[in-house]
DNA sequence: CTGCATCCCCGCCGATACTG
DNA sequence: CAGTATCGGCGGGGATGCAG
């Protein structure tokens, strides 16, 4: 059940669920800022079996720039969702790891998989139909 | 278990949880193209209780564009997450409805809500925590 | 090996004005 | 009421080059 709800200061809050979402500062914003990101959901996969190395998640993901990986996976470790740790060796060698907030995200994403595997079909379908509709 | 499968053409395959996904035609892309924009998600959510029209979506998201709106609606329309009926009165009104597709998907999405609304703390907190130490 | 800096293109999205 | 058309800013993200 959804409902829009006024509060004093003229701010918006929407509940959805129970869950009040505030439209001006929204915490599901906050997490789609991460997961809609190009590669974000990508790399967090790429994490899912255990720690990673730069090259290694470079590998896991061929076409991915390096510009992109780097500031990809400084975001993600700003929100918390991965670890970045620097071994001092030489070459050195910089090691990503899931937190158990990452980890807890991976189940979401896994559903998300899930459920794009299931329903693309689907979903390409009803695209062909509207763009043959329009013609 | 992940795992990074070449195929005869050279095409790139990575096996989640046995879940095949191109890297190259991905079917979570599609599905993170529609989530992730600005306010498809926020759409999903605002017809979870049944059919709405326009400017009642309108009212729903005040802070939408008029053009923001039609697009978002079309886009999903054409993935198959809603249909569009219009209804032939003076002055005429149309309607949106979520599909079984976006019933489905709208689970998937309250599971978002959810898990957003019981992290976004530590999100935030990781977040400061980052800046302040980049200072 | 792991990054940062720079340049630059392109697509998202907002603002505004006009139609049946 | 429910759109469409046009313009323009801004930011995501690719390519390339340099550095510790």
């Amino acid at each position: 059940m959804n409902k829009v709800v006024g509060s004093a200061d003229g701010e918006r809050v929407i509940l959805i669920d129970g869950v009040p979402m505030s439209m001006d500062d929204c915490p599901v914003r906050d997490v789609l800022d991460s997961v809609g990101g190009k590669w974000t959901s990508l790399m967090i996969l790429g994490l899912a079996d255990g720690p990673r190395r730069f090259s290694q998640l470079r590998r896991f993901i061929p076409d991915i720039s390096q510009r992109m990986l780097t500031q990809t996976l400084r975001d993600l470790q700003r929100d918390g969702y991965l670890t970045r740790t620097v071994y001092p060796t030489q070459p050195p060698s910089v090691e990503y790891k899931l937190t158990p907030l990452g980890h807890s995200f991976l189940a979401l994403l896994r559903s998300l998989v899930q459920w794009s595997s299931e329903n693309h079909t689907a979903i390409r379908a009803a695209r062909a139909a509207f763009d043959a509709e329009q013609a």
